[in-house]
RNA sequence: GGGCCUAUAGCUCAGUCGGUAGAGCAGCGGCCUUUUAAGCCGUUGGUCGCAGGUUCGAGUCCUGCUGGGCCCA
């Protein structure tokens, strides 16, 4: 049988290389065992974790350490390993973190030996638990003198090349778990995402919002211009939808009498994958009864500067390159700046700011700018593709857009003083958008018109507008107040703030294609008999 | 969808003009009781992504396929 993988993981294949190195491991293991060690133990020795250890003592100086000895054990996998005769040196790693162990023969325990043999069965990418005192060696590294070895996991595959890692993006997303232990950057990566993600939920507890959870799975998709993924269930028989957009169902939790309301979790959208896209991505939307665009701003630059200065404890954090290779410097203070769409298509377009008022000329624009589909795209459409064509990507600096087209924005309420521009922003940084934003449209009768304004555009081929959600209008139909709504990328969030210039690179386990179709069409239909 | 790049030992990478497949790390056997990309001596390990073609001879040239990366509409 040929090996198979969906995203990184594999079905079914060989047994992992039948090499030299699992054969040995394997010896190794018996041997393990023969000295009385269990090869896979349940519970570990722990006193502290490496984190911890490195935290607490890692500024002890020798004499500290004498005069105040500090037995402790800790666990970790066998990242490298020194054997100098009589003496060993090993690192071990936890939580990303790594911390010397040096055995000395004669101060091991145990007059019959048995940890001195055993030491000579370790292996890279094995774990133990060691328990000794804290020292500083010679050149001043903080070691833990190890008294008492216990053996915790036996690995019988190697682990990759020591100083360079894993190289090979393919096979770092596909085996993420070998990226992580060998790339000490993207270990990082992916705790300050833990971070950004805990940061961000205190920061909208703090403004008084309850996190809540809406249905993944929905009858009808929602609440963004996206083609969706399908599934069914076989019991209701029907086909449901993976959520383009929490949206609707949190609107109508407005409608039910919460105040304010967010959730973060994944969306599904089935387009293309890109360095900025991927498949399923993770969103924060938010809705705040009583709230106009302009208090949604005000969250959302608060937010994303609570982030910077919290997680990453900046307020300019390094994003990319400038073309000299220095470090591109992106400035989360306070207020962002605010520009209108059509300002920054004439800003950076260098168009005369009055032709993006006649129709006729938006088009001839159009034209110049090579915009796909011309002819089936409304005015308010083109501006939008203008805006992507000429300005999205000079937006480096935060800059929140404003006042969008209504034919971009079906769910948005109008502008009093603006009629066919709405009341919306989004926020773009480093030339990303990194986050939508509403004054939402609370008026039944018009959301009513923008769906069947919506379904006409799908009949006319565009398989991304949106379809009638009637329960939704009905809910809006039994008053749904005014309304300030947020949607967050987060995946793109992490991406900023940890100078990653890949969503793959954010994402534990992004969408990978399968290396033989063939075969894992074969295998699921398999595992489903 | 189009263009460019890429796939060689478990990992990181060389491989010239087409002429017997290389190094470092890792592994294995030794030496070494404060090393840290430890060092020293010896040594195992290859379906050169897959399938064709050209050639006396292909890792190398050509075609197709597959996976991955980058750029463009």
């Amino acid at each position: 049988m040929v090996d198979c993988w969906i995203r990184g993981i594999r079905l079914a294949g060989e047994p992992m290389e039948s090499n030299q190195y699992r054969q040995v491991r394997i010896e190794k293991l018996e041997k393990l065992k023969a000295l009385g060690f269990d090869p896979y133990p349940a519970k570990a020795k722990r006193t502290h974790g490496v984190p911890q250890v490195v935290a607490e003592f890692g500024d002890r100086t020798p004499e500290q350490l004498e005069a105040e000895p500090q037995v402790l054990s800790v666990m970790g996998r066998i990242l490298a390993i020194r054997e100098m005769g009589k003496s060993v040196f090993a690192h071990i790693a936890e939580g990303g973190q790594r911390l010397q162990v040096y055995f000395k023969k004669n101060d091991l325990d145990e007059a019959d030996a048995r940890f001195w043999d055993a030491l000579k069965l370790f292996d890279l990418g094995d774990f133990i638990s060691v328990t000794g005192s804290l020292m500083r060696t010679k050149t001043g590294e903080l070691s833990v003198r190890a008294q008492d070895i216990q053996f915790l996991t036996k690995a019988l595959l190697p682990l990759p090349e020591k100083w360079h890692g894993l190289q090979d993006k393919e096979q770092r997303i596909r085996q993420r778990y070998l990226d992580l232990a060998t790339n000490a950057e993207v270990m990082d990566t992916f705790q300050k995402r833990s971070r950004i993600l805990a940061t961000l939920r205190s920061y909208m507890v703090s403004q008084g919002f309850l996190e809540v959870e809406t249905p993944m799975m929905q009858p009808i998709p929602g609440g963004a211009t996206a083609r969706p993924f399908v599934t069914h269930h076989n019991a209701l028989d029907i086909d449901l939808y993976l959520r383009i957009a929490p949206e609707l169902y949190l609107k109508r939790l407005i409608v039910g009498g919460f105040e304010r309301v967010f959730e973060v979790n994944r969306s599904f959208r089935n387009e293309g994958i890109s360095q900025r896209h991927n498949p399923e991505f993770t969103m924060m939307e938010s809705y705040a009864a009583g709230d106009d665009l302009r208090d949604v701003m005000r969250l959302t630059e608060n937010l994303f500067n609570t982030l910077a200065k919290e997680v990453m404890g900046a307020e300019e954090l390094p994003y990319g390159e400038l073309e000299d290779g220095s470090p591109r410097m992106i400035s989360y203070a306070v207020p962002f700046r605010r520009l209108p769409l059509k300002d920054a298509i004439a800003q950076y377009g260098n168009i005369d700011r009055a032709r993006l008022e006649d129709p006729a000329e938006i088009v001839k624009l159009a034209k110049e700018a090579h915009v796909e589909d011309l002819d089936r795209k409304l005015p308010g459409h083109l501006l939008g593709d203008l805006f992507e064509h000429y300005a999205e990507k000079q937006l480096i600096q935060p800059t929140f857009i404003t006042d969008y087209p209504v034919e971009m924005s079906p769910l948005t309420k109008e502008l009093p003083d603006q009629p066919g521009f709405v009341d919306r922003f989004e926020l773009f940084v480093a030339g990303m958008e990194l986050s939508n934003a509403y004054s939402e449209l609370n008026d039944p009768i018009v959301q009513l018109e923008r769906f069947q304004a919506q379904i006409a555009e799908r009949e006319a081929g565009n398989d991304e507008a949106m379809m009638l959600d009637q329960d939704f209008i009905d809910s809006l139909e039994h008053g749904f107040p005014p309304c300030g709504g947020l949607g967050v990328g987060i995946d793109r969030t992490v991406m900023l703030m940890t100078n990653n210039q890949s969503i793959r690179d954010v994402i534990l386990f992004p969408a990978m294609r399968p290396i033989k179709p063939g075969v894992a069409e074969q295998v699921s239909r398999e595992a489903a008999e």
